[in-house]
DNA sequence: TTAGGTTCCGAAAACGTTACCGGTAACGCT
DNA sequence: AGCGTTACCGGTAACGTTTTCGGAACCTAA
């Protein structure tokens, strides 16, 4: 009904003009204080909120970031509050958009946000991405697009990720230092970056060791519970089966530590698990399962910060990486001598 | 550098006008094929991408719906998701912001988002949140609004939600039903909503049963987890402890768990256990977690859908409810039969 | 008095798009 | 020949804001 009040209103019931109203209302520094109250006074009474939309239409920048995550998982939410977290102090809106790891809706997403809604990207990319075509077309623009956590090597751009090599080696490491010889891997799609660097360490850890991998043991399986239940039923079903197993997430973690239940084992005598992301989850299932931490709140915030400094210097940010350091949490999963104590 | 393409670079490239190439981009019905191919084309090798400000300037709509969540918790992005779905079903972009359960957060993201950049809103509130003005303000704009979850009956508005009270009540009959007599409560914040409503349907149990309510058993603390394991150390330190522990949220079922597992205590002979919203993880604890579970992402994508339904029908919808019926997960924590059978 | 500086304000263009109103040309019909 | 239709297309205002330029009014100082 009663249309929201404009610029021009004000304009019209002071007797003056809309450019004063604007600059009263930026307090720019040349219009006169009593006006610049009688701006301030009308517009609270009328209740003015100022039009972003034609503020953006008219300086060409949105104030807004946009940021395309596959999911919003425990690991990606807090990341999406660390960005939010910078973005608001640094006046920024963001707008998240899920792709729920489906390659099409991340095609939708980007070319929405595209079409002038965002000053730029923050983004990880799904697990069913493998053409980046999308992604290009916002680089083919000059804007600034920052890629975090789910990183490849496809696109460069500014990125915040793990070192998740060093995450695959801790957990592998951490495994063989017990004692274990027959440690299988539940990766992800071979596509996923991260899940190939964590596989990496996996690999280094096995040859520091001097131990030959067996491709028996290395499984590329979907990045969910399912699945991982499903594979890891497979591998306790091998006549020489694996005494440890290093799953790529939690999630699957969870789903390997059900299949090793139903199979009656227990671990960590029977086998061990290490699992990656340390969601709490890992810490109050029976036995605790090991896992390797990564400090997502944090890494978002260093996405939203490079974001802003890519925003303020374009210049040749694009090989610049922030990599964090995973930390490895051991329990009862994976050292015999904590689950000796219980 | 490149400046993107805008409609009237195809016009003078193409020699026509732009409302030509307007009309031409939206398959109007008066316009020639040819120049409609011609104009196509074009667009498509100089990578044109409409802006959506100038259109929504246009139009005074942005297509674009507000969520404004307290937390992307398991339920709440559940919902998100639900919203997602249809709002992009339904051409609609949601911009997700969260508040952190924090008041000020609530207010800076609404009037942010006022500010021309949605056509509405669909909120749920945070726990912190005692007055409403800031919502209110959105209604005075005529500005349509749903609320989900986490309702209120400070604003009326078109709502979605649990019924709380039903929830509340099967939970407690269930203990009731099991056996257990001293029931306690935790409850969160006594300004939050679900949570008085969970309370109601506890108080209706112990009548129908004729227990007196005992309030030393009525915990009101904050709505996370660690609060709830201080609580529950308080209750099973009492000189007559409780048998029985209803938590209104995973969380506060996880500390309450937690609290009792310190104290040496098991689930369900000395003490029982039913929590609220069935997250994943109540049923890979051991044991397994009783738990009262909404249908959220179901509740999600009705939100988005009473909301479109709210834009082409302002008129009164003020006073329409989606009331979802709750569902009690029944797992080891509560049954004493289940129990044994481990 | 006049020159020069301040202080404050207004007019108008611009951002990219759509919507409204109109116009022209070609065609067919009487 | 004259008229009405039809099929296309163009000009322009408008959306709400900022920005640039300029100018009026006043003050200060020589």
């Amino acid at each position: 009904m009663n249309k929201p009040a404009t610029i021009k209103d004000i304009a019209k019931q002071l007797n003056i003009s809309v450019s004063t109203v604007s600059r009263a209302m930026r307090n720019a520094p040349d219009v006169n204080n009593d006006t610049k109250k009688a701006v301030m006074a009308l517009a609270e009474e009328l209740n003015y909120q100022p039009n972003r939309l034609a503020l953006s239409l008219r300086q060409k920048q949105t104030h807004t970031i946009g940021v395309i995550v596959p999911n919003l998982d425990y690991v990606l939410s807090m990341m999406v509050r660390g960005i939010d977290e910078v973005a608001l102090e640094a006046g920024y809106t963001v707008m998240v958009c899920q792709s729920n790891e489906s390659f099409g809706r991340e095609i939708v997403n980007t070319r929405r946000l595209l079409e002038s809604l965002v000053d730029g990207f923050i983004i990880s990319v799904s697990s069913e991405t493998k053409s980046f075509e999308h992604f290009k077309k916002i680089q083919e623009r000059d804007i600034p697009m920052i890629v975090f956590d789910r990183t490849t090597p496809h696109l460069t751009a500014p990125t915040v990720h793990l070192d998740n090599e060093e995450g695959g080696f801790m957990a592998t490491e951490h495994l063989l230092e017990q004692g274990y010889k027959r440690i299988a891997i539940l990766a992800g799609p071979k596509n996923l970056g991260i899940s190939n660097s964590r596989m990496d360490g996996y690999m280094n850890a096995l040859k520091k060791y001097k131990i030959k991998p067996d491709p028996a043991l290395m499984i590329h399986c979907d990045f969910n519970q399912d699945y991982a239940f499903f594979a890891t039923e497979e591998l306790l079903a091998m006549k020489k089966r694996p005494d440890a197993i290093f799953t790529i997430s939690d999630r699957m973690g969870i789903g390997a530590s059900l299949a090793i239940k139903k199979k009656g084992l227990t671990m960590p005598d029977d086998i061990a698990l290490v699992s990656f992301n340390n969601e709490p989850i890992v810490s109050l299932v029976t036995p605790g399962i090991s896992s390797v931490e990564m400090p997502s709140f944090e890494m978002g915030k260093a996405a939203a910060k490079l974001f802003i400094e890519t925003m303020h210097h374009p210049e040749d940010m694009s090989g610049v990486e922030r990599i964090f350091k995973p930390k490895l949490f051991i329990r009862e999963s994976s050292q015999k001598s904590l689950a000796k104590k219980l």
